[in-house]
DNA sequence: ATTGTGACGTTGC
DNA sequence: TGCAACGCCACAA
C-alpha cells in the first residue's frame, strides 16, 4: 500500500479516539503526531478519510478557532453542524460555542 | 526534482 | 478572532 499510511493512519487514530461530545483541532492532533507545522495535512488526511474503510468523525475535528472550516467538504452544507449538535455541541454559524468546555485535547488525555 | 495546493497556525496590524 | 500575509509540511501531477 502506501507508506504515507503512517502519517494519515496517526491521524485517523486520533480523530477515532476523539470521545463523544468533545472536539479537537488539526493542530492538536499534528502536535500530536510530532508535526505541529504540518496541521494542514491532518485535514488533508481527513480529506483523504472518504478513502478509508474505517470512519473518521472528521466533523469532531475542527480548526482552532472551533469554526467548522470543514463542513464543505461534507455531503450537505450543515451536516457536520448537524452532527455536532447530535452530540450535544452548540454550533451557531459554523461556530463551536464553548469551545474551551468540548475542546479535547489528545496529547492530555491521549499519549 | 519542481510546482501547486491545501479541512491550519502564528504573527502582525 | 477582525483581516492580511507568511510559513510550514506532506502529497499529487
Amino acid at each position: 500500500m502506501k507508506k504515507s499510511e503512517n502519517f494519515f493512519e496517526k491521524v485517523y487514530d486520533v480523530a477515532r479516539q476523539i470521545p463523544f461530545g468533545r472536539v479537537t483541532s488539526y493542530g492538536a492532533i499534528a502536535k500530536h503526531l510530532g508535526a505541529v507545522r504540518s496541521a494542514r495535512m491532518v485535514g488533508w488526511a481527513m480529506n483523504n478519510s472518504h478513502n478509508q474503510e474505517i470512519e473518521v468523525p472528521a466533523h469532531r475535528v475542527v480548526n482552532r478557532k472551533g469554526l467548522l472550516t470543514g463542513k464543505h467538504h461534507f455531503d450537505g452544507t450543515n451536516l457536520m453542524q448537524q452532527l455536532l449538535e447530535n452530540e450535544g455541541i452548540v454550533v451557531i454559524d459554523n461556530q463551536i460555542q464553548d469551545l474551551d468546555k468540548v475542546f479535547w485535547n489528545p496529547s492530555e488525555e491521549l499519549k
